[in-house]
DNA sequence: GAAAATGTTTAGATTTGTCTAACTTTTATT
DNA sequence: AATAAAAGTTAGACAAATCTAAACATTTTC
């Protein structure tokens, strides 16, 4: 199945929104992907007709069992060239995802087995999502939730959703990142912001939008 | 001036071709491409349109100052990357070029100067050809002429012009890479082969085509 | 259960890059 | 110089990916 940059992007974008709980409907992949739903629209026959993805007017837009594989074998690309632009040209995690949206769509399996071997096969990529194998199959996640949701104070950074640089720089500029030990202080109702602790430093309040997008596990 | 993939390829073409000594022509940058004609006749047109090379209907075609210094940025790229591919994956010679025609379209300045410094700002890439610096700048190569021509017995590889895979894997059958010295015994005027000698090994010989590929310098 | 609002698809256009077939220009041959 | 051959260009078509505007479906609201 040879896909171009374009369908790449779409079935990558489909698996992601897969992953959340609700359906892919045309309007929120377009959004995804910066498009118009008519644009999608257009794709997703395309998609059908390649039979990555199930597909009916108005019903919204499933990955096949195939369509399924091939996310998972770019998202495994995408991630060990994150993994190699952080830890081998030292770029910090908020300027990697763009380069690897690019990186990502060179397709070539002894290419990408050779980084993964050059990086020691690493599992986990610098926002601490898992890498699938060259199989697309991927570790198990640890258990974590987002830190909005945490009903327990002491926590350590799994990972994060959002990989904007603007959320990720906010991060760095808090001393946020993946492993990070922090205990929650106080959860205020009315704006559902949370005050949280690292280590002796003064603690400091987050927004909603922010502790979503901050996972966690127990200490 | 932000070019396309396929402009990026024309441009590198065309001063693949100006190199050598014959003009640019339509036909000659199609079989270079391995396109049609009238493809190059229509792009000559828009590279026109973007002042990257200097084009009047039925007079070939040149590369303008801003075009030549366009190219040299994408070799750059692409010649980073064979480093990359060879030095750090351990692939060989003769699989690096491919991979690297895509990889080279990926532009980021800040990702070549960081892959150059992780590469150790490297000045020739695996097939012995000169890497332009930051500024597009190319280093003069040393003297170095094609092997049918040299008239000088005890000779070293400095490169190799053609890159395809099929010469590659000759030359790695034979023994013969970048800085290996060889002894020429014998020129044939019937059919211009060469019989060389590396070594203490058996003399062997190679047709004109190969030795017209292969780079060298008096030792 | 109709009307309004929201979401989705279609129709038709545009851009980029390519092609074939026909035509034009240049160059080589007699 | 006339003609033949080669090289180059144009015209018209197509595929991929996108868009806007209009039409159509579905869902929500009253
Ligand atoms: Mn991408
Ligand atoms: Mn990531
Ligand atoms: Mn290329
Ligand atoms: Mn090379």
């Amino acid at each position: 199945m040879n896909l171009t940059v374009a369908e790449e992007n779409y079935i990558k974008s489909i698996y992601k929104l897969e992953e959340g709980t609700e359906a892919v409907t045309t309007t929120g992949l377009a959004y995804e992907l910066d498009t118009k739903p008519a644009s999608v629209t257009d794709m997703a026959k395309k998609l059908k007709e390649k039979k990555l993805i199930d597909y009916e007017k108005y019903q919204g837009i499933n990955l096949t069992a195939e369509g399924k594989k091939a996310a998972l074998h770019i998202i495994r690309r995408h991630r060990l060239w994150e993994c190699f632009l952080v830890d081998k040209l030292d770029f910090s995690w908020e300027e990697v995802h763009e380069l690897a949206e690019e990186l990502e769509h060179v397709r070539s399996e002894k290419l990408i087995s050779r980084l993964s071997d050059f990086l020691g096969n690493p599992t986990i990529d610098p926002h601490g999502d898992p890498i699938p194998d060259a199989q697309g199959k991927m570790g198990k996640q640890r258990a974590q939730i987002s830190l909005d949701q945490a009903r327990i104070k002491r926590l350590e950074v799994t990972a994060v959703s959002d990989k904007s640089a603007a959320l990720l720089e906010f991060l760095n500029a808090k001393g946020i990142r993946l492993g990070t030990q922090l205990e929650v202080i106080e959860r205020y109702e009315f704006d559902n912001s949370i005050e949280i602790k690292i280590r002796n430093q003064p603690a400091f309040t987050i927004s909603e939008q922010v502790s979503k997008n901050i996972m966690v596990r127990p200490l």
